[in-house]
DNA sequence: CCGAACATGTAACCTGTTACATGATTAC
DNA sequence: GTAATCATGTAACAGGTTACATGTTCGG
């Protein structure tokens, strides 16, 4: 059977599935933390997802009876099944997805020099220091999280490489190794 | 002034701008066109972005007298300073942006071995013929879809090496060289 | 006792999707 | 003449966003 869970569906399925998060706060919590900006982690958004998908039967809920108003969430085996078709998904797991960098990269030479320079270098600067952050905070992460992260460090790093080789001049190689 | 375009509708600006897209249709067809599945170039999207940036005067429209009901487009001052203004925009462009082979990245080692090689293996092989397929595209086309497609390149190399460094006894090196 | 963190949810809105509708022009 | 392409648009829907609303539990 198809499923066809978007990215987000997906991704919450493997919050509470592979990264032990028991309630909607907890993966709401994990997106926000995520140092992508991609999702916000909004309650708009991943509450009405886990409902929907308690409601087509791939999530199951346990309302504890002690505690305060507090949902245990849990994968049914159906959730398991739609969780791992989705993670194969081939032309979706193949895609490029949405890039910004990308998107942009060929529009610099038709920005004014100055511009140009002062953004290329702006760039620059906040990928240089998201590394280091990402770095850091690659220590402290789970394996699922970690090879996310590291993945963005890789891409950002391509990033740069790809500016060092498509304008040398206006990043300046001066003072570097 | 603070414009703050989605990246559909700053995509739409350098499709007219940088790119020569006269009419709606050709801006539509350009994202069509593009080999990656991020837009899907519908009139739904593309009339009403470039209706809402005509109205708050970004793009300036001609009826054309002679012709068939058509509309050529052209970016006012303030359209130019809006898609300079998105280009540059520092913490989108440096954004890691969505990336579905990454969310999934940390994934892998949690599904049954023979669902994993085998997604392993498929994945492996459509990126590998997408990126022939890109190859042969790249020669066809303009510096500013070029670099995209470029840029796309490079990242699925970046894939193809990460899951040969992460799970070569699923993808097989035996036979390559 | 008070503030921070935990926990759930809704309402209005925005922007994208698919599918549909219409018609003119061009190439064969 | 008829099929493909060019061209514009709308309607219903889906899935996100922000902002708001409410209440509990825990640490100091």
């Amino acid at each position: 059977m198809q499923y066809g869970l978007t990215e987000l569906e997906g991704a919450v399925l493997s919050e509470i599935h592979h990264r032990g998060a028991l309630t909607a706060f907890k993966v709401r919590k994990a997106f926000q933390d995520s140092p992508s900006i991609e999702w916000s982690g909004s309650s708009g958004a991943v509450y009405p997802a886990i409902r929907r998908m308690t409601e087509s039967g791939l999530i199951q809920e346990k309302l504890m009876a002690q505690a305060r108003k507090v949902n245990h969430l849990a994968l049914t085996q159906t959730g398991i099944d739609a969780l791992n078709q989705w993670i194969v998904a081939p032309q979706r797991a193949t895609s490029v997805g949405l890039d910004p960098f990308r998107l942009r990269a060929g529009l610099w030479p038709h920005l004014p020099a100055e511009v140009r320079k002062e953004g290329l270098q702006r760039v620059k600067g906040e990928i240089e220091s998201e590394v280091e952050h990402l770095r850091a905070y690659l220590e402290t992460l789970d394996l699922v999280e970690r090879r996310r992260v590291e993945l963005s460090i890789i891409l950002q790093e391509t990033r740069l490489q790809w500016q060092a080789v498509h304008w040398p001049d206006e990043i300046g190689f001066d003072g570097g190794q």
